[in-house]
DNA sequence: GACTTTATATATCGGAGTGATAGTATGCAT
DNA sequence: ATGCATACTATCACTCCGATATATAAAGTC
């Protein structure tokens, strides 16, 4: 399951351009399965390329042509075959965590600073997920409740995590020992 | 806080081969920052080249020489200096949530498939951390200890997730509708 | 005794993805 | 009038991932 099988994925629900993708990347994806520009195009050429979509190149004035990507009946196949990939991953890449095991070769306020940061992502989340429950989740289908349910309980554990465990960071680090004598 | 960054880390608590760090990547890192030898090897030859870090070959009979990396005073600064960064990221890449993003493409098999290796990868990974905690982890700086908590509470969170919620999931998929009439 | 797996140790390479950058136009605010 | 957001495309250098290659010994298994 790479960018272009989620792109391809995307597209079964219905047409859209690469910016279309990109926003949906960037909403409802945003918390799992992030891609910029720079995979979102490859990704629609190699697809094209394929024969998985076809693409309608649509004249605007002042604008670049707006190329819109339609599924084909062998990408819906495609589609269908990359989903019987029995065991998916589900990785964390967390420079957070990285910089935390090195707490005890940071002051108190720089650690603060990062936690600082950390909770202003979780809280940027959690008013994403609002939204999403404000705006008629209710109709998507079960598999988008259900990933959207599991990005929000995922964010509320690790904030109530660090909320509740913070404390092992603050107290004693080198720095703090060194500071005080 | 890339792998060189964290490489250096590592060698800041001791020397250590590139053999030695892919270890430590696959046990206290594995749950959120994993390296393979791919990135490993040529993260240490780029930091012996920018002189963060000393190498010392000892020849070996029959293997291969082993490559002992020591973190240099000038590694140690910048060591310093990267874990001053103020936010450091953590995202999820899963696999596992755009698959069932599509879930009514699936049958209910696939669906029951795919959550069974998830759990089975939770358990691995629980089973780690019970590992972890019943070898002496009270001795690892808080730091350390911060990090290792912090995957176990998320790794249950997301095993109670899915429990109390793959009914969202298995019921009334397009595949189970056609299936059933 | 022969066979496979596991452990020790190095290293490279193709391909995938990231993040920054670039170009070009409209419209809206300050 | 200058900057910023939105709309739309696209590429490029770099980093990282996963698989593979190479070589040997010990330990387990059939």
């Amino acid at each position: 399951m790479d960018v272009k099988t989620v792109c391809l994925g995307m597209l079964d629900d219905g047409e859209a351009s690469g910016y279309d993708l990109k926003k949906h990347f960037e909403s409802t994806f945003a918390h799992f399965f992030a891609a910029g520009y720079g995979s979102i195009y490859p990704a629609l050429s190699s697809l094209a390329e394929a024969g998985l979509v076809d693409c309608e190149e649509i004249p605007q004035e002042g604008k670049p042509d707006r190329k819109v990507y339609r599924i084909t009946d062998a990408g819906h196949q495609h589609l269908l075959d990359a989903l019987k990939q029995p065991a998916p991953s589900h990785k964390v890449r967390s420079e957070f965590l990285a910089t935390m095991c090195f707490a005890h070769l940071m002051t108190p306020e720089q650690i603060e600073t990062v936690l600082e940061s950390r909770v202003k992502d979780i809280d940027r989340y959690m008013s994403m997920f609002h939204e999403f429950e404000t705006t008629g989740m209710e109709e998507w289908p079960g598999g988008m409740r259900f990933v959207c349910g599991f990005g929000k309980a995922m964010t509320e554990a690790m904030r109530k995590y660090i909320e509740e465990n913070k404390h092992m960071l603050t107290q004693q680090t080198a720095a703090s020992r060194s500071a005080a004598g």
